[in-house]
DNA sequence: TCCATATACTTCACTATTGAAGTATATGCT
DNA sequence: AGCATATACTTCAATAGTGAAGTATATGGA
C-alpha cells in the first residue's frame, strides 16, 4: 500500500465521521433531525415532486436505504408520499410544512459546523471541495 | 447557511461514502473483511496488546461500537481477546495469524483505491490530507 | 395482443454506528 | 478498612446503510 494515499483514505474517513457526529448533534438539537434526514429533505426540496430513485442517485444510496429513510420521515410528518399519476410504480415525494420548517432549522447548526471547517482549512476550502467533487464523480457508478 | 462551507460538508460526506463503498467491495473480495474491520485490525496491529478503549479513541468511535466490532472479529477468528492481568476490567486484544493475513491482504485493494484518489486529486493529495487531519483534530473531544 | 425485459420500489438479513443506562473492577481519600 | 468516584466494558433500542431476492407496473417489439 502506498502510504501516502492510504493515509489520505483514513484521514478522509475519520474527518467525515467526526464532522458528521458533530453535525448530527447540532442538527438534532436545533431541528430534531439527523444529517442523513436533512440530506433527503434538501434533495426533495430542490425538485418537488421527487422520486425515490432520484434521491438514491443524488445521494449515492441504495434504493432500499431510501425506502427506509422515507418511511421514517413520513412517520415523523416531514414528508408526503403519494403514488405518481403518470407511473403507478413510483411515488411522488413532497415536503410537508413541518418538513420545510425542519429543513430551514438546519441552517443555523450547519453554520456552526461551517465555522469549524473554515477554521481548519481556511482559504483552501474551495479547492478542497472541488477535489472532493472530482473524486466523487470518478466513483459514481461502478 | 453559508453556501460555501455547506457545500464542502456535503462534498466531504458524499466523497467519503462513495470511497468507502468502493473500498468495502474491494476489501471484501480480496481480504474477506470490511474497511471498518480493517481499521480495527490496523489499530490493534500497531500496538499489541491493545485495549478496546484505545481502539475507540483512535478511531473516534463509541466503546459500544468497539464491543460489537471485536465480538464479530473474534467470531471470525481474526482477533484474540483475553482479560488483562494488570486490570481485570480490561481486555488485551491481539491479532491471530488469520487476522494478520487478512490485514496484509488489504494492501492490494487499498492500492487500487489509492490510484483513484491520486487521479482525482493529483499533487494536492498531501495538502488535502493535512487539512483533513487538522479538521479531525479540532473535532476530537466534545 | 402477448411476452420479454426494464424499471420502481420493498423485504430481509446483516454490518456498523449512536447514546443512555447498567455491571464490574480500580483507585484515592478519610 | 470503607466509601465515593472513576474507569472498562456491556446491553439495549434506534438509525443508517449494504446487497440479494422479490413484487408490481411499464414498455417495446414479434
Amino acid at each position: 500500500m502506498t502510504a501516502r494515499s492510504s493515509r489520505f483514505y483514513h484521514a478522509l474517513q475519520i474527518a467525515a465521521h467526526r464532522l458528521q457526529k458533530r453535525a448530527d448533534q447540532a442538527l438534532m438539537q436545533a431541528a430534531g433531525i439527523s444529517t442523513a434526514q436533512a440530506a433527503v429533505l434538501a434533495v426533495v426540496s430542490a425538485g418537488q415532486p421527487m422520486r425515490q430513485n432520484q434521491v438514491a442517485a443524488t445521494l449515492g444510496l441504495n434504493e432500499s436505504a431510501v425506502t427506509a429513510m422515507v418511511t421514517r420521515l413520513v412517520k415523523q410528518g416531514l414528508l408526503t408520499r403519494a403514488r405518481s399519476e403518470s407511473d403507478s410504480r413510483a411515488f411522488d415525494l413532497t415536503l410537508t410544512p413541518a418538513g420545510d420548517a425542519a429543513l430551514k432549522a438546519t441552517e443555523a447548526p450547519f453554520a456552526e459546523v461551517n465555522a469549524l471547517i473554515d477554521a481548519a482549512l481556511g482559504p483552501d476550502t474551495d479547492a478542497a471541495a472541488k477535489g472532493l467533487r472530482a473524486l466523487s464523480d470518478r466513483l459514481s457508478g461502478g
